[in-house]
RNA sequence: GGGCGGCUAGCUCAGUUGGUUAGAGCACCUCGUUUACACCGAGGGGGUCGGGGGUUCGAGUCCCUCGCCGCCCA
């Protein structure tokens, strides 16, 4: 190799780039060349495959958090890997109108800022501010997905009630309509007061608060001679009485206290130790219940089956005794009031037993005209109402305090009260059995698959859908009631016309209209009036549609024809049956397809304490932050890195202080502060609680996490090998390269490269995101970076090997940024223009002119003929022995411009490979061979290395620390001795030889020999070191 | 009560079908600004893989059991 003098790197003459990658000047200039270039756009393209993820569109209620940058961020990485494949790929986005939520936050906010509620505004009204609220939201998702990247087509962007995904919603309803698989029916369902609306079991939080049992007499009618005057019956909540319709007693009470003793004893038996006391203290509790109140039940047992009555104080009304299984004989009293449209429990008697089912509320929480005397008091004040007037009549036996286990509507924090009312439904049995199948037959697949269980137990409930919400933000039910026309009206009015459907309701005594795409005027049955459902359809109902409804369906467009079913679903654990199953469902009944192939179900964002993250809590990390402070790039390789199948995403979470940049460790306890003083700087700056004036003045600091702190070192180290590069291209000519032009780690990185390759593309098509994240990582910064650029180095200062090297570099370089794109497409971009700048050609063979972006140009092949395990094997070698010289060098410390010498004592063929690396051994560890083979003898004052075949000496005459290294080697001998001692005692073992396969036997047998000549080697080394050490004493 | 997941270095996590001496990043210690990078480089310390039992020649890995944490369903 003939050096050059003088040649130095240049900086590219185009521009200076800066030693730190500056994300934020790349985020803005390319993200505007792709939507300009139009590749996010996608088009049915017959003469490709579709390749189709529609977005699981983020709800308009809020801006993004750190959960949504996750999901968006993995379909990103799949749309732009597959976009490079050569699919004709589409991303479908956009946002759900998130009905309840959505309008709890705008009418909360109307309150707060107008003291005005929605019925001061009306329903257009309102609906129009949630529209313009809606507006807003909108423009700030897109704009946050824009900034992380995202490829979306944005031509196509729907929203959950543009006309497009009304019209969807529309058509099914009245499909599902006409074949009665909607109906109305009685339900109880969780009301919210305040909102007044029902609102979903998901909607509800159950929270424990102290509160009382109380206990009340019902007066018996006519007691006969031996029977009691009354019932007892306790409650948690009195004011319920109004609405009781008969009280409860067991049918078996004996018999039920046996099964509940016997259960007890079987528990006793198997209860560990400590557990014992507990368990034998119930046991007695409930055999002095037998003792004291079986007599009692067993008597109103009899009185039940007798048909007797009892009195319900205050509304003075006679209600029946029944026997019923729900009156545990083993709690309370015994006895339990029913009330049915009240309690989901009580709901169930009143239907086996034919009970009325009064209804005591009106939809605000004030008590109706079934109440009597307590009509228009609040439920609170009706309590004590009722309290003290039964105190009156001497009826309260006693009241205890109790901790009560309290649902509350999760919108509105109140208490949750259960009621009766009209809901819609969807029939699920055979819908449900439709997605049922669709995941047992394989047409969908559920990753990772412990979530099938889930999904599959859930639907087999088949539990009717209740699709109605007492809303007004969202679509309109589109039922219109008619109580006084005749058939013979409807058939008039609609004749001719296939859009319109009707059915006779008798529970309501009145007609239901559905009508197809035309809303209908209250005139259109002539001479009567028509009224139209108040209630709009469920937000998952629309949701449902999502997969289908965005490409345009019931149209038959091209669009559908193409891209449906799409590909890929990617959402998180919690949707899993509100959305996905519902979207599975509907795709089949609608399209008769299903509605994706695959869904992805990814992790959880957690902070520090295992928690979820959320505003609420203040402990979520708003994805904006962490891009302005680390990037883009760096948030999404960051969180692919994360992504594994099995664990959520603990992410402890940090305060940045804004006037020194010192981190924070954010507590339960800080978390919930206005403001904060920084312990390093001791100023004090303002969070997301900040309310007062004094308190907003200050600066804002961030929340963020330093969990991307790896990934922002990484796109540095990214930044600068690539900046090495593009300043060592200059002269750069393309040409093909021969085999025999390729130097060892030439050849040891271009077997590397395509292992990598085939293994990031198989990764990724297993949705193994973290996985192909390390791989990527490792490979780069460990191989590309730390070896291969370490040794073009010299290449690149010599005229003759210049050319190649460049070639080869500038080569790697442009595969390593296609692999890293999906992942990291900033960066990769920006490296990518600034690669064709001065290497506008390339490739190894003819080399062919570089796609005008990195976000169209081909994914790599990985190419089997440059996989050379010879070659890998050869490398690991060097790369063991000039470990081994550099430990040397620092455990004798000896100074880094020292150079040193040193010799490997290996067999020829080593040799033979060691000896062309004899260059890199003096750039990358300032080290000289003295030479490499068998005859190789250690220098009198020398300090050694052993590995498997190999003994590296470094000559340290004059400069060994003698103690150290005995020390060294006394500590490498004890470890060798007890893996040797380790290894004999297994290969003695006759077990082992006879029952293990032959090949780990054989390799257990090689193993122990190499480790023997290493123990030799180490003891010659501590012979000669004593004796060193003895002659200079 | 049922189901699922987790418990591996101080922290956050990898660890393929059981098979040499269990890995990474951050943090820590020593050394170092050799012209890609101090958001860096070289080296180092640190783990009886939650406890117990079992299967096996061999268990972080498979089985049973207990404990703790989280989530879902009732």
């Amino acid at each position: 190799m003939t050096r050059m003098n003088g040649r130095k790197p240049v900086m590219s003459q185009a521009r200076e780039l800066p030693k730190q990658y500056d994300h934020e000047a790349a985020q803005g200039r390319w993200y505007r060349f792709w939507e300009d270039k139009g590749y996010f756009h996608s088009e049915p393209n017959r003469a490709r495959k579709p390749y189709t993820i529609v977005i699981p569109p983020p709800n308009v209620t809020g801006a993004l958090h750190l959960g949504h940058a996750l999901n968006n961020t993995l379909q990103d990485i799949l749309i732009r890997q597959k976009r490079m494949q050569g699919f004709e790929t589409l991303w479908m986005p956009g946002t759900d109108h998130a009905g309840i939520a959505t309008q709890a936050v705008v009418e909360r906010r109307l309150l707060a800022e107008e003291k005005k509620s929605r019925h001061d505004l009306g329903r257009e009204g309102l609906v129009a501010r949630i529209w313009q609220w809606k507006d807003e939201y909108e423009a700030r998702i897109l704009s946050q997905l824009k900034q992380l990247g995202c490829s979306c087509d944005w031509e196509r962007t729907r929203f959950t009630l543009d006309p497009v995904c009304a019209r969807a919603v529309r058509h099914t309803f009245f499909r599902m309509f006409r074949q009665r698989l909607i109906y109305r029916g009685k339900r109880l369902v969780n009301w919210d007061t305040a909102l007044q609306t029902a609102v979903s079991d998901d909607e509800v939080f159950h929270e424990t608060v102290p509160g009382n049992f109380w206990y009340f007499h019902y007066p018996v009618i006519d007691p006969k001679p031996g029977e009691p005057a009354h019932v007892t019956i306790a409650t948690t909540r009195p004011e319920t009485m109004l609405g009781d319709t008969a009280v409860a007693v067991h049918p078996e009470p004996a018999g039920a206290l046996d099964k509940v003793e016997a259960e007890l004893e079987a528990r006793l038996a198997d209860a560990p130790k400590k557990q014992k006391p507990e368990i034998q203290a119930e046991l007695e509790a409930v055999r002095q219940r037998r003792a004291e109140m079986l007599p009692a039940l067993l008597k109103l047992r009899d009185m039940a089956l007798d048909g007797r009555q009892v009195i319900l104080p205050l509304l003075n009304r006679p209600i029946p005794l029944v026997t019923d299984p729900w009156a545990k004989p083993e709690l309370g009293t015994g006895c339990v009031k029913i009330t049915p449209a009240h309690d989901p429990n009580d709901y169930e008697v009143g239907l086996r037993h034919r009970l009325p089912m009064p209804n005591i509320l009106n939809p605000n929480g004030t008590l109706n005209e079934n109440a009597g005397p307590y009509q228009g008091q609040k439920i609170l004040e009706a309590r004590k109402s009722v309290v003290a007037d039964l105190e009156k009549l001497g009826l309260v036996v006693r009241i205890e305090d109790r901790e009560i286990d309290l649902a509350h509507s999760d919108r509105s924090k109140t208490p949750i009260e259960p009621y009766l009312a009209d809901q819609w439904f969807v029939r699920m049995e055979q819908l449900a059995q439709m997605a049922i199948d669709a995941v047992t037959d394989g047409r969908v697949t559920i990753i990772p698959a412990r979530y099938t269980k889930g999904y599959l137990d859930w639907l087999s409930e088949k539990r009717d859908w209740p699709i109605g919400r007492q809303l007004w933000w969202g679509h309109q039910i589109p039922i219109w009631y008619s109580k006084t026309a005749s058939e013979a009206d409807l058939k008039a009015a609609f004749a001719g016309r296939d859009d319109v459907a009707w059915q006779w309701d008798d529970e309501h005594g009145e007609w239901w209209i559905c009508s197809l795409e035309e809303d209908l005027a209250d005139n259109a049955v002539a001479g009567h009036k028509l009224v139209r459902e108040d209630d709009v359809l469920d937000t998952w109902f629309s949701s449902a549609h999502w997969p289908h409804s965005t490409l345009g369906w019931p149209e038959p467009t091209e669009e559908l024809k193409y891209y449906y079913p799409t590909d890929v679903l990617i959402t998180s654990r919690d949707i899993i049956t509100l959305w996905v199953a519902r979207m599975v469902l509907t795709g089949l009944f609608n399209v008769g397809e299903v509605s994706f192939h695959d869904v992805y179900i990814h992790p959880k964002i957690l902070d520090a304490y295992g928690e979820g993250m959320s505003k609420s809590k203040g402990n979520g990390v708003d994805p904006v932050d962490v891009m302005e402070k680390f990037g883009a790039d760096s948030l999404r390789f960051g969180l692919a890195y994360l992504t594994t199948e099995t664990q959520d995403i603990r992410m402890p979470v940090e305060f940045e202080c804004p006037h020194c940049q010192t981190l924070i460790e954010q507590t339960r306890e800080n978390r919930v502060l206005p403001r904060i003083k920084c312990p390093q700087c001791k100023k004090v700056f303002a969070t997301q609680w900040a309310v007062k004036a004094e308190d907003k003045e200050l600066p804002r600091g961030a929340v963020v996490s330093d969990r991307f702190e790896t990934a922002r070192n990484f796109c540095n180290k990214l930044w600068n090998v690539s900046r090495f590069a593009l300043m060592n291209l200059e002269g750069y000519t393309p040409g093909p390269v021969a085999d025999r032009e390729l130097t060892v780690e030439d050849r040891w990185l271009l077997s590397r490269l395509a292992t990598v390759t085939q293994q990031v593309t198989e990764m990724l098509a297993g949705y193994k995101y973290s996985e192909a994240a390390r791989i990527l990582y490792e490979f780069a910064w460990d191989e590309f970076c730390s070896f291969y650029v370490e040794m073009v180095k010299s290449r690149l200062l010599d005229d003759s090997s210049r050319p190649v090297a460049q070639r080869v570099l500038a080569c790697a370089l442009d595969t390593l940024l296609r692999l890293l794109h999906p992942m990291i497409p900033f960066l990769t971009e920006e490296v990518w223009q600034l690669l064709a700048e001065v290497a506008p050609d390339r490739g190894m063979g003819q080399a062919a002119e570089a796609a005008e972006s990195v976000m169209i140009a081909p994914w790599p092949e990985s190419d089997a003929r440059r996989r050379d395990p010879k070659i890998e094997d050869q490398f690991a070698r060097f790369q063991e022995v000039l470990r081994a010289v550099r430990e040397i060098r620092s455990r004798q410390n000896v100074p880094p411009k020292q150079e040193l010498e040193f010799a490997v004592r290996c067999d020829a063929s080593v040799a033979g490979l060691l000896q062309p690396m004899e260059d890199y051994f003096r750039s990358m560890a300032g080290a000289r061979p003295a030479g490499f083979g068998p005859h190789i003898q250690s220098p009198a004052l020398s300090a050694s290395a052993a590995a498997s075949g190999l003994e590296i000496f470094v000559n340290l005459a004059g400069l060994i620390d003698v103690e150290a290294e005995i020390q060294k080697k006394e500590q490498e001998r004890t470890k060798l001795e007890g893996m040797i001692q380790g290894k004999r005692k297994k290969l003695e073992n006759e077990a082992f030889v006879s029952r293990a396969p032959e090949a780990v036997v054989q390799k257990e047998r090689d193993s122990l020999k190499d480790l023997e000549d290493q123990l030799a080697a180490t003891q010659a080394v501590l012979d000669r070191l004593r004796e060193t050490k003895g002659g200079k004493g």
